[in-house]
DNA sequence: CAGCCTCGAGTTCC
DNA sequence: CTCGAGGCTG
């Protein structure tokens, strides 16, 4: 399983297959068919179960296991399949659509250049990264990137076994039966290795597109605003024969796990998957220099319009694929690759009106309502408009926007899709400025509470000070505890709460896990209001006991703390591990986090007055001074450090948690919602792994993995990995180029191992 | 202390 | 998707 090459080794995600579950191998073939029976019964039973309105006799958790299992059994004993096989019925739950799957090595997304001179900046960095001189050669392929949506496809043995769109990178959806229908994509492929996923862009072409609009506004359909959504639209058809009469079209262009290398070059790479039966983008071209790759762009740019399909820009990538190992991951994207992007479409169109929107950490956001307008294909009539220096025409530096031009209501603005996606505004036209146009004039007030809106020192955004009193606050605050990394409560999404928040049911968090002893009462209220039946009320009800037992993560999460978001609440959770026991460090560390605070504003005075008197600020005595002042108990001291050497958490975030714990309303909602919650704790570590319990430093540069990918791998190994080296460290990881984190641990004689040394201790786990 | 990288928060339209 | 800002590295 192990395979040498970097793109089937990420070391958090080993194993082979897309789906994780037991292996069936050592089933035989009588058991495998017993049991396929016996999970057809079972998911049929739940179906009906769901149909009729019953409670559901299963989770969707144990559902989606189930059906998982089914699924790997028949990849194993394909002669098997039954007719009435579950995995053929797709979207048998409703509203559940497509079934998840994770990916065997993750789809990453593309770092973008606007510029030739950020393609320049592009090449420039991946050449310090490997030592290398500016004039040494260095080869890059470039190609025009299709506008569609980007489909993973699995191959196992030569046959297409699977088909995942991209969802968030790590979990997709499973849309085989839609992409065994189009043309493009082979069933079967000759000569490939045994396991091969080939990435690629599913996309229509502008001939098939305005043919099939013509049909749908036959038909009465509705109609496509851009060839990219009808794709989207008709790859997810729950019904793959609506699918199958859509003109739907893909090129190949990358790939995921191989259980053995396609060549050595990006270039001979695309070749080999031409060779084996794929459609490739006949401008892919490899090019030996920068020039090349810039007179390669202008060359595609030329023929955009005539090419027949949507196209935005241009993807660059090193051709040689041992570098790109080198090289490696960054969070989201490859170093070794960059989409340099067509300049955005323009649109002008008018400013009516300037509003402005309260979000849940009381931020006021002015939004533009526009005279709607197309723009790259879409009808915009709202854009952001940040905040209020961009409002005025500066940045947050103060340097000049748009050369300093003020947008007022009334003007007349240029308008842009940033990322094909967000609209915003480019440009104001003076001349067609109507005389009585006056500056905006940024409210200082919240406009939904009155609380006076501050706006901090060396802030962008001003925020309504409000806090619980704000209605506005509060709902967008509901609104996140509900959202889908929160508690994800089904059946209480963002009107939902709106409403209920509106009606006084729902103030607080705690108030939905009593919605049902307050309000539930023979259901009556409840259907009495407008859009509630009695299904609908149940199937609430229901949702919300759902999420009684919760994750200490997300919990933490969605509490909206300023600053805790979803990584840092899982941080928390991973460290304390337990809600009591955060919540009591919490209180112990409150002297040193005020201790914290108020050195840190003894900190901005001294550099005031040293300022003004000409000399040096002397910060780090100016703190010693206030903290000592503050008669911190040690115990104190040591919580407060304790939380802050969580890796992830730094002084503001710990102020931010510890100010929430320690104002008396929030404490006692908090309060208030954990009685009506079991807290589950993060999975226990691994227990017999040799890094259980011990405190990891990484430091220096990874080269077979990034840091977050070392950070999760040791965490899953119940290692707990900190930022800084303490004597409470038991081993450090050096990479190259480590330094002083380096030195503190040799002289404190700790452990220390190389990224090698690493790997090879947690070798198999 | 500067420069990178990642995370958080806010945003639009389908 | 983007911007701002927090946190870490060197």
């Amino acid at each position: 399983m192990a395979s040498p090459y970097h793109w089937s080794q990420r070391p958090d995600r080993p194993g082979g297959a897309m789906t994780v579950s037991e292996p069936i191998e050592k089933m035989t073939e009588a058991e495998a068919a017993q049991e396929l029976e016996r999970l057809a019964g079972l998911l049929a039973q739940a179906n009906l179960a769901y149909h009729t309105q019953d409670a559901p006799e299963i989770s969707d958790a144990e559902y989606d296991a189930l059906k998982q299992r089914n699924a790997e059994i028949e990849a194993q004993f394909p002669h098997l399949k039954r007719a009435d096989s579950p995995s053929e019925q797709v979207g048998a739950r409703p509203g559940e659509g497509f079934s998840k799957v994770s990916h065997a090595v993750r789809m990453m997304s593309l770092g973008n250049a606007f510029d030739d001179e950020d393609v320049t900046d592009f090449d420039r960095s991946i050449r310090k990264y490997l030592g290398l001189d500016t004039d040494a050669p260095l080869a890059y392929t470039a190609e025009p990137k299709i506008d569609g949506l980007s489909l993973s496809l699995r191959y196992e043995q030569g046959v297409l076994v699977q088909a995942a769109t991209r969802g968030d990178g790590e979990v997709g959806e499973n849309v085989t039966a839609n992409a065994r229908t189009i043309a493009d994509i082979p069933a079967r492929i000759e000569g490939a290795p045994e396991v091969l996923e080939v990435r690629g862009e599913v996309y229509m072409s502008h001939a098939d597109f305005a043919a099939l609009n013509t049909r749908q506004e036959a038909e009465g359909g509705k109609l496509f605003a851009n060839p990219r959504n009808a794709a989207a639209g008709s790859l997810r058809q729950l019904d793959a024969a609506i699918t199958r009469a859509r003109p739907l079209r893909f090129f190949a262009y990358s790939w995921g796990e191989l259980s053995e290398p396609l060549a050595e070059t990006q270039m001979h790479a695309i070749e080999r998957l031409a060779s084996l039966g794929f459609q490739t983008n006949p401008l892919t071209r490899r090019c030996d220099d920068l020039e090349a790759m810039i007179a390669h762009y202008r060359d595609i740019e030329a023929q955009r319009a005539t090419l027949g399909y949507d196209i935005d820009g241009v993807v660059y990538k090193l051709d040689d694929l041992s570098l790109q190992a080198r090289l490696g991951f960054r969070s989201t994207t490859p170093r070794w690759a960059i989409a340099h992007k067509f300049p955005a479409e323009l649109a002008w169109t008018r400013l009516e009106a300037i509003d402005i929107q309260v979000g849940r950490t009381g931020a006021l956001s002015p939004v533009a309502r526009l005279t709607p307008v197309t723009v790259g294909g879409v009808v915009v009539s709202n854009a952001t408009l940040h905040n209020e220096d961009y409002i005025a025409g500066r940045d947050s530096r103060g340097q000049e926007i748009r050369d300093g031009k003020d947008i007022r209501v009334g003007d007349w603005v240029q308008v842009y899709r940033a990322g094909d996606v967000i609209p915003k505004i480019a440009d104001v036209d003076l001349s067609k400025r109507p005389e009585d146009a006056q500056p905006f004039d940024f409210p200082t007030q919240c406009p939904e509470c009155g609380s006076p809106a501050i706006r901090e020192e060396g802030d962008a955004v001003r925020r309504c000070t409000g806090g619980v009193i704000c209605p506005a606050q509060a709902v967008e605050k509901l609104k996140h505890f509900v959202s889908r990394a929160a508690f994800d409560i089904e059946g209480l999404g963002a009107k939902q709460v709106e409403q209920f928040h509106a009606d006084g049911w729902i103030r607080e968090p705690a108030d939905i896990f009593e919605l049902r002893s307050r309000y539930g009462e023979g259901l009556q209220q409840l259907k009495n209001r407008e859009g509630w039946g009695e299904k609908s009320a149940t199937n609430l009800f229901q949702a919300i006991d759902d999420k009684r037992r919760i994750p200490l993560a997300r919990l933490i999460f969605a509490l909206g703390i300023r600053h805790v978001g979803e990584v840092g609440a899982k941080d928390l959770a991973l460290h304390y591990r337990d809600w009591d026991a955060m919540a009591a460090a919490l209180d112990t560390a409150r002297p040193a986090a005020l201790a914290h605070r108020a050195a840190d504003t003894a900190e901005e005075q001294e550099r005031q007055q040293a300022q003004a008197e000409g000399r040096r600020a002397r910060i780090s005595d100016t703190r010693a001074a206030v903290i000592s002042a503050q008669e911190v108990p040690p115990e104190a001291a040591a919580a407060w450090a304790d939380l802050i050497g969580v890796d992830g958490i730094g002084a503001t975030l710990g102020l931010s948690l510890s100010d929430a714990f320690a104002n008396t309303d929030e404490r006692a909602a908090f309060d208030r919602l954990t009685a009506h919650l079991t807290v589950i704790p993060p999975d226990a570590p691994a227990r017999d792994s040799p890094v259980a319990g011990k405190t990891v430093v990484f430091t220096g540069s990874l080269e077979k993995m990034t840091r977050a990918e070392a950070k999760a791998r040791a965490e899953a190994l119940g290692a707990k990995v900190a930022g800084s080296v303490s004597k409470k460290t038991d081993l450090l990881v050096a990479g190259p180029g480590a330094g002083s984190k380096l030195k503190t641990a040799q002289s404190l004689g700790i452990e220390t191992l190389d990224e090698d040394g690493w790997l090879t201790l947690i070798e198999g786990l």
